[in-house]
RNA sequence: GCUCCCUUCGUCUAGCGGUUAGGACGUCGCCCUCUCACGGCGAAAACAGGAGUUCGAUUCUCCUAGGGAGCGCCA
């Protein structure tokens, strides 16, 4: 209330942005508007080995899809290195860091003698208290944080509650590696205090390291912010989320037809709940959120619902708005050229005509592209082979009676070929599915469409006959 | 192995000592209907197990089991 609210959402560049990643994106977004705060982005780039721009480009790019702005440039965080040795001077010279010349050999023993001995604590102080001038020559050290030894390090999270870890359990972690570049954990320390980051909101995978952070905030006698560590998310199956399992990037989701709007609404109730509230607009969202409501346990990602959520966002999204999104995710698709190719003045107002129909029997873009289709194709249709088993002799003649009767018709709309069509049905005795079934094979080359008079109207009276024509016979 | 976190229908969740344990997705049935969808109605479906605390535990405590995260000069 009192305070203006930071929050930062810090990927490292070295892959795609993932589902998990997209959520804490989403969550920090929530909560910096909900209290009308800021949300920052940090690209984590100190390890130069593994950082790439192309990984950098897919971040930003899945976060501007996803509609998740963040406030002011981007922070890069390797850019920082100079401050970040900076305070570690300071840290050395307060006496609360110290230079640490131990071997690798030295270190892996360490590691091995802990793990025998069945301790968390693996570094055994060796440089802790040790006189400077017992260094060897040559080495470069490392500056590892002078840790207590002995108490509790306490993080009062705003999701998974008071967490405390005994400090005997804890180590000394280094802060500058040999070469003189910062480490994660102090880059993370610093940068955030810097750019005032009043709350933290990642995984809880950093949950301990919320506790060694801590140890460094009260070495450097910063505020601690406040912390949320939000449970992760599985896969189908209950796994670790991997590339098998749905970790895909957010372009992936995009390219399968999914809308911004449907994957920020499943995504919020992943691990989050308000009531009975399944359905939430952005303003909604940002209304609800709330850090202490998130839940603790991590959740599997369910496409179904997903795919539910979608095909809802699809059937109330305007239909000119539809059109646009249909066109653009063709740059994302295999084949997506082809049916930009068939795109015009002439289909695209068909699109748009006919969209009332298709969307209200579409999930993704992607079926609602492929519902389209009689409106993209060609002539003569190809016939899906269920279709095909409806085009017997007797339905040809039917098709060659139904397009004579619909000749005939000429002011030409969904109102006036349907009462043509009821009126033939009526003449000969037949249902109107038993006439509405074949013009639907013959105009789409499907069995499943929209509703068929929408259909005639949206094709225009030369192509209906013109396509109807293809398939009768005497 | 050690440290920490988690555990309500198949899945996402509501619940915050007393409820016929609610909703949604999915599944199944019925209705609507020119197909498929949409929509409507209905059904099956859960408190991991065991001890406590309490008049009373899904709810509080502990233990067990299961799952997860971490244990780097990665982030």
């Amino acid at each position: 209330m009192t305070l203006p609210v930071v929050t930062r959402f810090a990927p490292s560049p070295t892959g795609f942005l993932h589902i998990g990643g997209a959520r804490t994106a989403l969550f920090n977004w929530l909560y910096a508007k909900k209290r009308g705060g800021k949300m920052l982005l940090r690209i984590e780039d100190t390890d130069r080995e593994r950082s790439t721009q192309a990984a950098i480009d897919a971040i930003l790019d899945g976060l501007k899809w996803l509609e998740l702005g963040w406030d002011g440039d981007v922070v890069y965080q390797y850019a920082n290195a100079a401050r970040h040795r900076e305070v570690v001077d300071e840290m050395l010279a307060a006496g609360t860091a110290y230079r640490c010349y131990a071997s690798a050999e030295e270190l892996a023993q360490m590691r091995e003698t802990a793990k025998a001995e069945g301790r968390t604590r693996f570094y055994n102080g060796l440089w802790r208290d040790r006189d400077p001038s017992d260094a060897p020559a040559g080495v470069k050290p490392t500056v590892r944080l002078k840790a207590p030894l002995t108490g509790e390090t306490v993080i009062e999270d705003q999701v998974q509650g008071r967490v405390v870890w005994q400090n005997d359990n804890l180590d000394d972690l280094v802060l500058l590696r040999g070469d003189g570049s910062p480490t994660y954990m102090l880059a993370v320390v610093v940068d955030d205090h810097d750019m005032g980051v009043t709350h933290v909101i990642r995984g809880d995978d950093h949950l301990i390291n919320a506790a060694r952070q801590k140890q460094i905030y009260d070495a450097l006698g910063w505020e601690l912010p406040s912390m949320s560590h939000i449970p992760l998310i599985h896969g189908p199956d209950g796994s670790k989320l991997s590339k098998r399992h749905g970790a895909l990037g957010v372009d992936a989701y995009r390219a399968m037809g999914y809308l911004p709007a449907a994957l920020r609404n499943y995504l919020v109730r992943l691990g989050w709940g308000h009531g009975d509230q399944e359905i939430f607009s952005t303003e909604e969202m940002i209304e609800a959120f709330d850090l202490p409501a998130i839940g603790r346990s991590a959740a599997r990602f369910d496409f179904a619902k997903l795919e539910n959520l979608n095909g809802h966002y699809i059937r109330h999204a305007d239909d000119q708005s539809l059109v646009t999104m249909l066109e653009d995710v063709l740059r994302y698709i295999p084949h997506g050229a082809d049916v930009a190719a068939k795109i015009n003045d002439t289909t695209r107002a068909q699109l748009l005509q006919a969209m009332p129909g298709l969307k209200e029997r579409a999930k993704t873009l992607l079926e609602l592209i492929d519902s389209a289709g009689f409106i993209l194709a060609d002539r003569p249709l190809p016939i899906e082979p269920k279709a095909q088993a409806v085009l017997t002799a007797d339905t040809r003649k039917l098709i060659a009676q139904l397009r004579a009767a619909l000749e005939t018709v000429t002011s030409w709309s969904a109102a006036t070929t349907e009462a043509a069509m009821r009126a033939f049905a009526e003449q000969h005795g037949l249902k109107l599915g038993a006439v509405a079934q074949p013009l639907r094979v013959a105009l789409t080359g499907r069995t499943t469409s929209p509703g068929i008079f929408d259909v005639l109207a949206v094709l225009g009276r030369q192509e209906c006959l013109s396509r109807l024509a293809d398939q009768a016979s005497e």
